[in-house]
DNA sequence: GCCGTTTTCGGCCCGACTGTTTTCAGTCG
């Protein structure tokens, strides 16, 4: 399942987190991190790159070449194998401990042999650490709770629960008197698939106040850390929110700033350095003499940078920076190009709501085209037939003249069984508008088993759109182990669609499998794969999703008029 | 370890908060 790219950048990454732990160059650590981003995403195969190829990718230099070459070579860096004898997986696994990182976590493997979260717990319960430097009774008592807090969630939350306890927030503190502005940045405007800890910021002069309010909001249930400029909060559900209050006139930056990636922040806080400037959550600065230059609008930020605004979802240092230096930022898909949706289920199968609420739904989005596809008879649990589905289409056929905007599609969701085929004849397939195909069984087959599945499918005449193609469950189940290469070649030759599934818990295709898949042509489905009204709202994950693939509004093909989707459809 | 029309050596992003400290290291984002 993994490329090369991706296991070479995790090996890099490694080094320089053992690196961290054993007290290396800080310099050198951050070279090995950036050269590992730079290997992940890097679009070309690293397996196919001698060494000169290799030095070519930025941040990629003669020492870390080798390194990866190696890798080529004997599948691993004989360096990290060596770092590992030294420090065992277990004192690196402490560092994900929340206030524990790679300092304390060589001063506990060290002075007490401690090589694993469990031995730590126990080391604090029996009182050991107390004498050791550095750690008092307070630092204790934050790794315990560190460890339970690890324990209970994983760290990170779907985007969708993420999203409305900072709805809550930004609404209760905007109501405020002296809050001017109020909105979330960090990882969620970026639009993540998990949130590990929520960002708000606010823009007033006088922060005491909304400092007081925001912690005793109903949400939270245990205050971190307080000050007047920033004051962390836990949820009754152990998410974290950070809250930053920041002058008016520093809005632009701090949001620039707050939004990150650490990694974006990292490069143009590089740029500005070059140009003789300090960038800041405060502002844009003259280095020496500390005069500020902008700070109200990111635009200002960006502009005086010299590269054009850049989308929040592109904030990851994995080729945004150069495309705006070259000015090829793509034009992203927003929410408003969509005239569509092509996946979507009433309470015929497994949905929630009637086909005339499913409908209802649709032409209050605003949508022009709108596909009922409920599951076909090999999930056999949801009891349709031949019959069920000819009487739906007569529904829709009636009900559509209640829609003159909205034209309503007659589908149908087909399970890929394990030999790639699906539930229907070509002959009775022909009768329906679009014909969404998913993998709903057979999840662990062998990758050249599972490959061959998805191929084949998309090599059906009929079959339109691959419905959530990795089958993953966020937190829950992997994605399948396919030659996703191979399964994109094949798409874009037979031009079959590729679900974006809006569901906050699949967002399937990923983020990162769009961007590979686009380099083959291939042509994707931003869809909320509704079960009940409430899901319609969804569609903004897929969307975020979408705009994190640096798709633009022709790559989907839900964006397109009507006349044109129906040209796509024949698949000729 | 990487990188360069200001540099092939000497830089490398910046600030807030906590806890254990008497001036600062560690962690986080």
């Amino acid at each position: 399942m993994a490329r090369a790219n991706d296991e070479a950048a995790a090996l890099i990454q490694e080094l320089a987190d053992l690196l961290s732990i054993t007290g290396g160059d800080a310099f050198k650590i951050r070279a090995y991190e950036k050269a590992a981003r730079a290997i992940a995403g890097h679009p070309g195969d690293i397996a196919e790159l001698d060494l000169a190829g290799l030095r070519a990718i930025p941040s990629v230099g003669s020492a870390i070449a080798k390194k990866v070459a190696d890798y080529n070579a004997t599948g691993t860096i004989r360096q990290v194998e060596e770092l590992r004898l030294r420090i065992p997986a277990g004192v690196r696994a402490l560092t994900a401990i929340p206030t524990l990182g790679p300092k304390k976590a060589l001063t506990v493997y060290e002075e007490l042999g401690v090589s694993s979260v469990d031995e730590l717990a126990t080391a604090i319960e029996e009182g050991r650490l107390s004498g050791l430097k550095g750690f008092g009774a307070k630092t204790e008592e934050n790794i315990l709770r560190g460890i339970e807090l690890m324990r209970a969630s994983g760290g990170r939350v779907l985007v969708d629960a993420a999203a409305s306890v900072a709805d809550e927030i930004v609404a209760a503190l905007s109501a405020l008197p002296q809050v001017e502005r109020c909105a979330h940045a960090g990882s969620l405007r970026r639009m993540r698939e998990t949130i590990g800890d929520v960002d708000v910021l606010a823009a007033s002069r006088d922060p005491h106040p909304i400092m007081e309010v925001f912690t005793a909001l109903p949400v939270v249930a245990e205050v971190v850390a307080g000050g007047d400029k920033k004051t962390s909060i836990r949820t009754a559900t152990g998410l974290q929110v950070d809250l930053r209050v920041v002058p008016p006139e520093s809005w632009g930056a701090a949001m620039q700033y707050f939004t990150g990636s650490q990694a974006h922040n990292i490069r143009t806080r590089e740029i500005a350095v070059r140009a003789g400037l300090k960038l800041s959550e405060y502002g844009l600065f003259h280095a020496g003499s500390d005069e500020p230059i902008v700070s109200a609008t990111e635009e200002e930020v960006y502009d005086r940078l010299g590269l054009p605004w850049i989308h929040p979802t592109l904030r990851e240092d994995t080729g945004e920076i150069e495309a705006a230096l070259d000015g090829t930022l793509p034009d992203l898909v927003t929410e408003a190009d969509l005239r569509g949706d092509l996946h979507s289920h009433t309470d015929l199968t497994d949905g929630t709501a009637s086909l005339e609420a499913m409908a209802a739904a649709a032409a209050s989005r605003g949508l022009e085209y709108y596909a009922i596809t409920d599951h076909a008879p090999d999930l056999v649990m949801q009891r349709m037939t031949d019959e069920k589905t000819l009487a739906q289409r007569e529904r829709i056929a009636e009900l559509q003249k209640e829609y003159p905007g909205l034209v309503l599609l007659h589908g149908t969701e087909l399970n890929i069984d394990p030999d790639g085929g699906v539930d229907w004849d070509a002959d009775f397939l022909s009768g329906f508008d679009v014909c969404v195909a998913s993998v709903h069984s057979h999840f662990t087959q062998d990758q050249a088993a599972m490959t061959r599945r998805l191929v084949r499918a998309c090599e059906n005449p009929h079959v339109h759109v691959i419905g959530h193609p990795t089958a993953r469950s966020i937190g829950r189940r992997p994605p399948v182990d396919a030659d996703w290469d191979e399964v994109f070649r094949a798409a874009a030759r037979t031009g079959t669609a590729l679900e974006i599934d809006s569901f906050p818990d699949r967002l399937d295709l990923p983020a990162d499998l769009i961007r590979r898949a686009k380099r083959f042509g291939c042509r994707f489905s931003i869809d909320t794969d509704a079960h009940s009204l409430g899901h319609h709202r969804n569609i903004r994950y897929g969307v975020g999703t979408a705009q994190r693939g640096w798709l633009t509004p022709d790559d989907v093909i839900n964006t397109w008029p009507l006349p044109r989707l129906r040209a796509f459809l024949k698949k000729t």
